[in-house]
RNA sequence: GAGCCCGUAGCUCAGUCGGUUAGAGCGCCAGGUUGUGGCCCUGGAGGCCGUGGGUUCAAUCCCCAUCGGGCUCCCCA
């Protein structure tokens, strides 16, 4: 096709009306199950402080060394939010919401932005919904976050998902696991890939997350993170795999899951799906006790999770699973000629007034086409409206399901139309 | 940041071993049915064959660059 004059950015999509009934109907259900879980949502905006994101994630992790988008204006430094953690924890502090009282449950759905290269399952602008449980260091906080995970998921109909799960302890467990690790791998380093070797002084944990092939065998022989827990760490752990059983949620347990921003603490897990190819990390959290004290608020413990809703598209389709309602429509009003044309605009305002959705023809076309509209529209039944049905002041209503029509009044039509309210026949899929 | 593949109508894709007016299906518009959709038939609109340059008598086809897209590594949702 020649060359367009302007089109969205690298890795940004525009989501057209076919696609947006699936995404709406996805973003119902997750409305739905949050409030069954009672969490309540919290929006805040696409720009953050630079600092915030910097300090929260960590200066090191791929995320903000590599993929944010920033920006300056004057002398404010502008970032496009990664991931919704640390803004729902900035957001925490600011406004003081431990002062609601207890602990804050509360769930987000939005674009998140990143500068990576774009493939299947991964875009440069895409989206997530998430939970963040702030103020409870109980275990059972860290359960409802991952049931609520794994919940939705077979909600949906996705069945064939794996959980993953390790600790990565608290901050003592991890200083002592880091000596640990380092002592250990120190004397391997010189046969270890070039981005092992820069991550032992910066970040030796996340050498345990490496694929190159010359560091697995030091990574089968290297200590785990389990061996290190600090006694606490070990026993919320163990409560958090007891309830996952109590619960019936399958999980494997894997010593090296490593996750991608440094304020994680304790737990951490992944659901992936086999569904996905390359990009198969569906959704992932964990709990981060060290983050709202690193940004300024009091120490307060907190656990979340966030999913691709991309990603959880893609898995639908790959397994047939349709989320798409299909359009519908429940009156069209046809008219032929300007006084029909007139008449029916006041005539769509009852109707909505009703509750029922209805529409007409904007370009005066033939009776032909605006049937084909109507059909195109899926709409339930027209309204034919010419000079022969003012004079009489009774009008073809047709049912277009049943290819049959009736001639009846305005007033006759309308009860009608108000007892299919009543049957629940109507498309009144919010 | 690195590698591989691909850009022909709105969409999915044929095609030209380089050679006069570039095709199909679906979709869109109209007619067949002077006031009736979904099926069928007929017709129509719609392409500087992504863009720029090069080679050539001649390029949509070959070469280079560029832009865009897809996939993979890395990493993540």
């Amino acid at each position: 096709m020649a060359e367009l004059k302007y089109q969205t950015h690298h890795g940004m999509t525009d989501l057209l009306p076919d696609e947006t009934r699936k995404w709406q109907a996805l973003e119902q259900i997750i409305r739905r199950e949050a409030a069954k879980f009672h969490f309540e949502e919290i929006r805040t905006p696409v720009l953050e402080p630079t600092e915030l994101i910097v300090r929260g994630l960590g200066q090191l992790t791929d995320i903000v060394s590599k993929e944010i988008f920033a920006f300056q204006r004057g002398d404010t430094n502008y970032v496009l939010r990664p991931e919704m953690t640390a803004p729902v924890a900035r957001s925490y502090v600011e406004h003081r919401l431990d002062q609601r009282g207890g602990t804050q449950k509360l769930y987000y759905i939005g674009p998140m932005f990143r500068a990576e290269r774009p493939q299947k399952g991964r875009q440069r602008q895409f989206h997530q919904f998430g939970l963040e449980v702030i103020g409870s260091a109980d275990p059972i906080a860290d359960i409802e976050v991952i049931s609520f995970m794994v919940h939705i998921y077979q909600t949906i109909g996705i069945r064939n998902t794996r959980l993953r799960i390790n600790s990565v302890g608290d901050l003592q467990s991890r200083e002592a696991y880091k000596k640990t690790l380092k002592a250990y791998l120190k004397p391997h380093l010189p046969s270890m890939s070039e981005l092992s070797r820069t991550r032992f002084e910066k970040n030796p944990m996340r050498i345990l997350d490496s694929k190159e092939p010359e560091d697995q065998p030091v990574i089968e022989q290297a200590p785990l993170i389990g061996d290190s827990l600090s006694e606490s760490s070990r026993e919320h752990f163990n409560m958090v795999k007891k309830l996952l059983d109590d619960l019936g949620i399958d999980f494997e347990e894997d010593p090296y899951l490593v996750r991608g921003m440094d304020y994680y603490t304790e737990t951490a897990f992944e659901l992936i799906s086999p569904d996905l190819g390359a990009q198969d990390a569906l959704a992932g959290g964990g709990r981060y006790d060290l983050l709202i004290e690193e940004i300024g608020g009091e120490p307060t413990p907190a656990v979340g999770f966030a999913a691709g809703m991309e990603r959880l598209l893609i898995a639908c389709d790959e397994l047939g699973i349709e989320l798409d309602p299909g359009k519908s429509l429940d009156l069209y009003i046809v008219t032929m000629g300007g006084s029909a044309r007139e008449w029916a605009v006041p005539v769509l305002q009852q109707v909505r007034g009703m509750g029922l959705s209805a529409t007409m023809d904007y370009q005066g076309r033939s009776l032909k086409a605006q049937m084909k509209d109507a059909n195109r529209a899926a709409a339930n039944y027209t309204l034919i409206v010419g000079d022969h049905e003012l004079a009489r002041n009774r009008f073809t209503f047709r049912d277009m399901g049943a290819s049959e029509e009736e001639s009846l009044s305005l007033d006759e039509i309308l009860e009608r139309m108000q007892k299919l309210i009543g049957e629940g026949r109507t498309q009144d899929k919010a």
